[in-house]
DNA sequence: CTAAAACCTCACGTTGACGTGAGAGGCAAG
DNA sequence: CTTGCCTCTCACGTCAACGTGAGGTTTTAG
């Protein structure tokens, strides 16, 4: 499929598919007039990608682990990689509840003393 | 005390206590001679600073937020804020543990295929 | 065949939370 | 008094993930 369609099916923008790209993520085939070819699979890829940002990876971080899918095997810094990674969401989604805790808090007591 | 110690016994940076201060969070005292004076208070209110940022909000959230507890009353919009911002932390846990779910998988993955 | 819609490649702009000097003044110790 | 560290106010720089035209080509619908 092209761009454009693939924008749309995954909920991104075209600009950020260009930019996936450009950061070695989601590299298309070319037509003869040059334009982008996705796969259907991208659609999946795209939605991963958007999950990895929202769990705060970067473009880098993501290019490591899906070299680690690709290739099907990892050496020990990659695997390193993915550990450290995995952590930081955990200690991120702990913080991230003590967060919602001291919300919870503050708007318990503004509801009884509105 | 002064910003260098605030800034030590907080964890943040000199700057950073200064962008708060930019941004109406924590408007200290000033000596005579123009330098800041924090009360012992402001150990704890930055640290509530981080971990809010650390939750996605953004300074002027933060400030509606202080603004709710300041005041001591809260008219419906604040109340609206607080919700909404408490229901995307909410989301983005959710999103978190998500992500954390697929990493295990590749973990597990590349564990047994190294 | 033509006009609209979609696509292409630069390349500069945006946003938020600071970083990083520059240049000048303040403060405790010896 | 001067050395050395802390603090002050501008004010430009950074970084990541895109946004936003500019100017030109390709595809599609009628």
């Amino acid at each position: 499929m092209r761009i454009g369609e693939l924008a749309t099916r995954s909920g991104v923008s075209v600009r950020a598919l260009r930019y996936y790209e450009e950061q070695g993520l989601l590299v298309p085939e070319r037509s003869a007039s040059g334009q982008r070819q996705y796969p259907e699979a991208a659609v999946e890829m795209v939605r991963f990608f958007q999950q990895m940002y929202a769990a705060g990876l970067t473009s880098k971080n993501i290019a490591e682990l899906l070299s680690c899918y690709d290739v099907g095997h990892t050496d020990a810094q990659q695997r390193g990689m993915l550990r450290a990674e995995r952590d930081r969401i955990r200690d991120r989604v702990a913080q991230l509840q003590d967060a919602l805790h001291r919300l919870d808090e503050i708007i318990a007591v503004t509801d009884t003393h509105p």
